[in-house]
DNA sequence: CCAGGGATGTTGACATGTCATCGAAAGTCG
DNA sequence: CGACTTTCGATGACATGTCAACATCCCTGG
């Protein structure tokens, strides 16, 4: 094994900024968004794509790939948000295996209420925040970090 | 109120990035860390700053601020990292309400054996998709963010 | 001194996320 | 068709993280 080549002081600094920054700001966002609207980042999450999809009816399936998330986060999280009234599961017709996820009257209205206040804090905490140079290359810099991660993450 | 001001492409691009990377960077790297040396994120995060200690014993209030967390969330590692051996509680002789947390043999052992390899993964897969020009840009432009953020995350 | 406010750590309740496993159904290929 | 593999979703066990409530203890103003 070689020998390790640890960070230097500017690359400890970016990598500390991203992980540290990130985490907060996830942080800081996600308590408005409960504070304000009374949803959580996860049920935030999945309420999105559920609001864009026609008749607001989305298979499981589909929407963890959506979003990015493994089929039992889907179906844990479906289930609890089940519980609060925001979605309702549904057989589906085409395969017998598939659950279909329809957004609820309720679901609708709360993701409606919450979207706006979510996106002005977005912008107010992050993209306010930096020049539009800087957009310009964090953009494009974190979509190359992405792509060359293990395609199981990708 | 205003009329809502939703993102741009570019911002967009921006935001995606950040919640993407947060999410499946630090998830790749977590589970090459299981994987390869059976420590977990939050255990790792914890014993970095302990190997780092004289004596390796660090107060638990002091541990919480250097890795950016909150008392409970500290207490609720240190309890499971307590249980698998990698730390040990002991009183705190200056302030009787503190809690002074004591790497283990075990602990440093396995803190040892786990950082090249993560340093290594932590390069692999961010420091070398970035160009030294991005790398200036990200550091300061998120440090920046941070100092907007409420004072609870800073 | 000492009463009250602030700091510190722990705990329980609960939400979230991962993993392994299971049962069922769909697809594949002889 | 029939055996094998793959996909899909649900579930239980467990690790992690947040919040509120507590019990202690420190410190400061009067």
């Amino acid at each position: 094994m070689a020998e390790t080549r640890w960070l230097d002081e500017r690359e400890a600094r970016a990598w500390r900024g991203v992980i540290g920054v990130l985490q907060r700001l996830i942080a800081a966002l996600e308590r408005e968004l409960v504070r304000d609207a009374g949803l959580s980042g996860a049920e935030y999450t999945l309420l999105v794509p559920l609001s864009e999809a026609p008749d607001g009816v989305v298979r499981a399936r589909d929407l963890g790939r959506m979003v990015g998330w493994e089929r039992s986060r889907v179906s844990h999280q479906v289930s609890r948000m089940e519980k609060r009234g925001l979605v309702a599961r549904e057989e589906c017709g085409e395969d017998a295996r598939g659950s279909m996820v329809r957004l609820t009257d309720a679901g609708r209205a709360s993701i409606v209420a919450a979207a706006p206040a979510h996106v002005a804090a977005v912008r107010r905490y992050f993209i306010d925040a930096l020049t539009d140079a800087e957009l310009e290359v964090i953009g494009p810099a974190l979509e190359r970090v992405l792509g060359r991660l293990p395609d199981v993450y990708a």
